[in-house]
DNA sequence: ATATCTCAAATTGGATCCAATATACAATAT
DNA sequence: ATATTGTATATTGGATCCAATTTGAGATAT
C-alpha cells in the first residue's frame, strides 16, 4: 500500500466548525464585547441547523468567552479592568514556567522558526496581522514545553484577553516596546539561558498589564 | 414585600442538571476512568431527551473531564503520572497566591466554618465524605480570595485529580498528615499571616503530590 | 402624559425524527 | 481454520418541530 493515509475520523464536526470560527471571531473583535449571538442567524451564516450552534455557543461559554442567560442567550463576554488585571496577573505567573521548562528543549529549527516570527512581528505594517504573529511567538516558544496544562491555561487566558492586547499594540509605542522585549526573550532562549528567558517573559507581560491599564484608565 | 425573593430565571436548565451530576459522578469516581457515556441511557436516566446531555458532554469535555471521538461518544478521562504530577505543580503554583490574596479578607465568620469542616474532616470515619469535607474546607478559605480566575483553575486543577486524591486520604496516614497541614494552614489564616499560608498551602500540596505518585508507582 | 396591561413576534430550550458512522456477527471464499 | 465481506444493530451528529419565556408595541385606565 502506498497511498498516504490520512484519519477520515478525525475530520471537523459542525459544532467544531462553528466554535472556531465563533471564538476567533470574538478574541480578534469582529464581534464586540456585549454583542449578543443569535443562534438561528449563525445557524444561517454556516448553513447548518441550531443543534451544532448551541454546543459550539456552551462551550465558549465554559471558556469564559461568553455568557449567557436561560431564554435570553448568549453575549460576547467583557472584562472590567480589575478582572483583566487578574488575567495578566495569571499569565505572569503561568507563562514563565512554560518558558522555563521549554528552553532546555528548544532544537535549532524551532528557534529559526520563532526568529522568523518576531521579525515579521516587528516587520509588519498590518494592525490585524500583529495580533496574530505576536501570539504565533509565543506559541511557537511555548510549544517546546511539555506542560501541557500550563499551556492550556495561558492560552484560554490570552483568549480572553486578546482583544485589548490588540487594542494596545496599536498605541503608540506598544509595537516597539513589545519587539524589542521580543528580541530580548528570543536571545535568551537561544542561549539557553532558561532563568533569563522566564524572568523576561514575566516583566513582558507585567509590562504590558501596566501600559493597558494605564490605557483603560485614561478613557 | 415580605416575600423572600428568588429569581426564577436562575432555575437550572436540564442541561446544567445533567451536567453537575456528571460532574459529580466523574470526580468522585462513580463513574470511572474510560467508562463510556452513553447518551441515551444518561437521557433516560434524567427523563429528557438526549439534547441536553449532549451539551452536558460537550462541556465537561471543554472542562477536560472526558474526551470525545466523533461517531464514537465520550469517554472519562484519565490522567498519566506526568499529566496527575503536572496538575499538582499547577495547583501548587496558583493556589498560594489565592490564599495569599484572601487571608486579609477573612472574616471572624468565615474561619469559624473554616475550622468547622478542618474539625470535621478529621473526626470523619466516613471515606466518602472526606473528600468533601477535605474540599470544602480549601474552597471555604479560598472564597475570601477575590482572584476568581485563579480560583476557576484551580477548581478545575482539583476536579481533574480529584478522584486519585480520595484514594490517596484512604492510604495509611494520608488522612492523619492532611489534618495535620489543615490545622497548620488554618493557624497561619488566624493570625493573618498570609506569607505562611501561602508556603504552606504549597507544601501540602507538593507533599500530596510526592505520596500520590509514590502510591502510583508502587502499584 | 404616564403607568399598567394585553398580546403578538422573536428567541431560546427541549423532543422527536432522520442520516452518518461504528461495531459485532454471520456468511462466504480461500 | 482464517481472512474477508456483507449485514443488522447500536450509537452519535444533525434537522425539524413544539413548548416555554422574553420583549416590545400598542391599548387602556388613571
Amino acid at each position: 500500500m502506498k497511498l498516504k493515509s490520512m484519519d477520515i475520523s478525525a475530520t471537523a464536526s459542525a459544532s467544531s466548525i462553528v466554535f472556531d470560527a465563533l471564538r476567533k471571531a470574538i478574541i480578534e473583535g469582529q464581534l464586540e464585547e456585549g454583542e449578543a449571538l443569535r443562534q438561528d442567524e449563525i445557524a444561517r451564516l454556516f448553513n447548518t441547523s441550531r443543534i451544532p450552534v448551541r454546543e459550539a455557543i456552551s462551550r465558549l461559554q465554559e471558556q469564559g468567552l461568553v455568557k449567557t442567560k436561560r431564554y435570553k442567550g448568549a453575549v460576547v463576554a467583557g472584562l472590567s479592568p480589575k478582572e483583566t488585571e487578574e488575567i495578566f496577573d495569571l499569565r505572569a505567573l503561568i507563562e514563565p514556567e512554560i518558558i522555563r521548562t521549554a528552553v532546555p528543549n528548544m532544537s535549532d529549527e524551532l528557534l529559526k522558526v520563532a526568529r522568523q516570527k518576531c521579525i515579521a512581528f516587528s516587520a509588519s505594517k498590518n494592525p490585524n496581522e500583529w495580533g496574530d504573529l505576536n501570539r504565533e511567538f509565543h506559541e511557537t516558544l511555548y510549544s517546546a514545553s511539555e506542560l501541557k496544562f500550563f499551556i492550556e491555561i495561558a492560552d484560554n487566558a490570552i483568549d480572553r484577553i486578546e482583544r485589548q492586547v490588540r487594542a494596545q499594540l496599536v498605541m503608540s509605542n506598544g509595537m516597539e516596546r513589545a519587539g524589542r522585549e521580543h528580541l530580548g526573550i528570543l536571545d535568551a532562549c537561544e542561549k539557553g539561558d532558561a532563568d533569563l528567558a522566564s524572568k523576561l517573559i514575566r516583566d513582558h507581560i507585567l509590562g504590558a498589564k501596566q501600559s493597558l491599564l494605564q490605557h483603560l484608565s485614561r478613557t
